[in-house]
RNA sequence: GCGCCUGUAGCUCAGUGGAUAGAGCGCCUGUCUCCGGAACAGGAGGUCGCAAGUUCGAUCCUUGCCAGGCGCACCA
């Protein structure tokens, strides 16, 4: 389901990786494709629409392969019936990527694979100058493409967030992250439901539980200790609630008489007026700024946070309701057991006894369900409605980023309005949501397309994760009571209701704890400032690295070990390599670099071939391709909507240069040639594992 | 019942229609005349859930089966 629409998107990319001028492998990779097609077009008459290129198993065995010729062989016998074998096929086409100038040699090998020998020389001599050249222009270019919406985050507004919401933050920070590193242009909206289920518990809370006024409510607010805030507070009073409505007992029913508070506060939220309203808009905006104090923390950002009561009150479903009667998208039930309710027919899902094939979009009641709201909101997105929120300013940062949020007030625009950027009408949309919501988000996707079949489906696309668990482990350590058959599970599910979770502020201070300890021992020396910030930085690169490695559809069962470790294949152990490479070039002098720029550069390459081609050259060399993949790595993380891919390339390109810095001493090496290339390689390498940390969101330490 | 996802080393996870299926952790053995050991090297450890099919070639595609997870609300 997730992967709907990856096809064209494909197609973007390769048009990213193209107009990019930033000189990276990929484009030498792509000459290198067209001219294979071209030769076998001229020799047989036939080539493949899609030529697939592979990197060898082995530096030996080249720097690039074609395995072509098996497809060539393929087709020439459905063509002309005529049997080739593919060695003899792939030696015809070596000799058309031989007067490639940066090509060395071909080989055939195998079966018929065709490896490409890079001349390793050039290609670092290329690879070392548009490094100059790439950070001195990048982002300089005015992007005419179309604006890319991302969702993310999202998180009820009623309580601390917990380790799963930092999945959703983390995977569509990077996401976008990516994308932008890929040339996008993208707007970051974080959807604020703030008249739902979730805060009217909350609500309830206070109001019935505690039996405090809005007075009361900020008055307790500004006694909390700063290490726990509003927001943890309402973690608990949540809890409380859910087993008020189950008269104290955890596993009991749900006590009718209880719930009618929930409706009735429900509907006062909904209403937007009065006293309840106003007491939930301060818990709502109270827990949405703890929220994103959390998520700075974490490096994470918004453009703009609509919320669901200007959906509501600005009229965005009415007038998408209108449109949806009016073009059948929703049919009225007036029999059946549906009746009165306004249900969207879907038909892949067959009904049962149990299951209902239709979706309810407006229920008997008159009220409309999540699923019609989001409808609305997605058209919004697409700027589609022909409606817009009034916005005022969130937060301001002290780089000048602001974050706005939507309000029914015209007249919210202050001075600072001019500099608002215009949101929403994107061409394509985001949305990071939990594989658990599929199918309402499906709905959601199609109804969109049956009002506007100019965008399709396929301008919707849902980034869907599985959940973050917990281990067993991970729950004795909580202290949560296991039953023998939970025990049994793989996994434990983290429940927001039963405040069953990690917290994520809870985590972070645990993973700068630690990492300061580490700093501490190691860097006595440093300023307390500098040694604080410095844990902070491992601490996010542990984390985000954490829950990026995973792929998205693997369910990660959260394990207290494996997170606050800082060995291995971890955040930390990337940054390391990064703050190695650094040091290197503090201690290195002027001369020792410009002498390595002249050897490099230089005309006659006979010296640095020599080099690459002797001892340990294979190394050395395979670290500067590498190296030189990150523009691919950051383009096929984006095709495939898969932030682990990237993830993976910034490790293993972290594991060559540890083994790269340990086999090689490189200011201490004597001879200037040598040392030219390792100063080379070290620099090129030190510095695109830079970029692809930063766009994981990790950064590089001063020292660690 | 229907739909979607998953099953790969002791554990946690990558991976691809093609060259000897990889990494981290754990275990064992090594590496420091060093620009930082949060490191590096080596070793042990695999019927890629089972079975059939397609293919020159399948861990990958198809089908069936087994096992686990998630979803199928007038919740979101």
């Amino acid at each position: 389901m997730a992967s709907r629409g990856r096809a064209k998107l494909y197609c973007f990319f390769v048009i990213t990786v193209r107009g990019n001028y930033r000189v990276s492998l990929a484009n030498l990779q792509e000459a290198l494709s067209e001219r294979v097609r071209v030769a076998a077009q001229e020799a047989f008459g036939v080539a493949p629409e899609k030529l697939a290129s592979e990197i060898p198993p082995k530096t030996e065995m080249g720097d690039l392969a074609f395995p072509v010729a098996f497809e060539l062989a393929k087709l020439i016998k459905q063509t002309t019936g005529e049997k080739r074998p593919p060695r003899a096929i792939a030696e015809q086409l070596k000799t058309a990527l031989e007067t490639v100038p940066q090509v060395a040699r071909v080989e055939v090998a195998g079966a018929g694979y065709l490896n490409i020998y890079f001349d390793r020389a050039s290609v670092l001599a290329a690879l070392a100058a548009s490094e100059e050249a790439g950070t001195a222009s990048l982002s300089s270019e005015p992007d005419a493409r179309p604006k890319r919406m991302v969702e993310h985050t999202s998180i009820n507004p009623n309580k601390a967030s917990h380790i799963g919401h930092v999945r959703n933050a983390v995977l569509g920070d990077t996401f976008v992250r990516i994308l932008r590193a890929a040339g996008e242009q993208v707007e970051i909206q974080n959807y604020i439901d703030n008249t739902g289920v979730q805060v009217a518990d909350v609500v309830v809370g206070f109001m019935h539980l505690e039996h405090l006024t809005l007075e009361d409510i900020r008055a307790l607010d500004r006694s909390l200790p700063a290490d726990k805030p509003f927001d943890y507070y309402c973690w608990d009073l949540y809890t409380r609630v859910g087993l008020f409505y189950r008269n104290d007992d955890p596993n009991g029913e749900m006590n009718p008489e209880r719930l009618k508070l929930r409706v009735e506060t429900l509907h006062a939220l909904e209403e937007g007026t009065g006293e309840i309203a106003e007491l939930a808009e301060y818990v709502a905006t109270r827990n949405v700024e703890c929220i994103l104090d959390t998520m700075e923390r974490l490096g994470i950002r918004y453009d703009v946070l609509p919320r669901e009561s200007e959906i509501l009150h600005l009229h965005f479903w009415d007038k998408a309701f209108e449109r949806m009667k009016a073009k059948g998208v929703i049919h009225f039930q007036d029999a059946g057991r549906n009746k009165g309710c306004w249900v969207m027919p879907f038909e892949t899902h067959t009904g049962t006894d149990e299951h209902e094939a239709d979706k309810i979009i407006v229920r008997s009641n008159g009220t409309v369900t999540y699923t019609g709201k989001d409808i609305a909101y997605q058209l919004w997105k697409l700027g589609l409605l022909g409606l817009d929120f009034n916005y005022r300013l969130f937060r301001s940062y002290p780089d000048q980023h602001t974050t706005w949020m939507t309000t029914v007030e015209p007249q919210a625009d202050d001075g600072s309005q001019a500099a608002r950027p215009h949101f929403g009408g994107g061409a394509v949309v985001y949305n990071v949501i939990d594989t658990r919501q599929s199918y309402p988000q499906e709905i959601v996707r199609r109804g969109v397309a049956l009002l506007a079949p100019e965008v399709g489906e396929e301008a919707s696309v849902h980034l869907a994760y599985e959940m973050v668990a917990l281990s067993p482990a991970a729950c004795d350590e909580l202290g949560i009571q296991l039953t023998d058959e939970d025990r049994a599970r793989p996994y434990i599910e983290m429940s927001g209701r039963k405040g069953l979770g990690v917290k994520a502020d809870d985590l972070i201070n645990r993973l700068e704890m630690n990492a300061l300890k580490e700093v501490e021992t190691r860097h006595p020396e440093v300023s307390a400032e500098e040694r604080a910030l410095t844990a902070h930085q491992i601490a996010v690169g542990a984390l985000r690295y954490f829950l990026l490695k995973f792929t998205r559809n693997t369910v990660i069962a959260f394990d207290f070990k494996e997170a606050l470790s800082f060995e291995g294949e971890t955040g930390p152990y990337c940054q390391y390599a990064a703050v190695r490479a650094n040091s290197i070039f503090r201690k290195l002098d002027e001369a020792a670099r410009a002498s390595a720029a002249e050897f490099i550069g230089a005309q006659d390459k006979a010296e640095v071939t020599g080099v690459l081609a002797g001892e340990g050259g294979d190394e050395v060399w395979s670290l500067a391709v590498l190296s030189g993949r990150l523009d691919e790595a950051v383009a096929q993380s984006a095709a495939q909507a898969e932030p682990a891919l990237l993830a993976k390339y910034t490790f293993n390109l972290a594991r060559a240069f540890n083994l790269f810095y340990h086999r090689h001493r490189i200011i201490a090496e004597e001879n200037a040639a040598r040392r030219a290339v390792l100063v080379t390689v070290a620099d090129i390498a030190r510095r695109q594992l830079t970029r692809a940390l930063a766009t994981l969101g990790i950064e590089v330490p001063e020292r660690m």
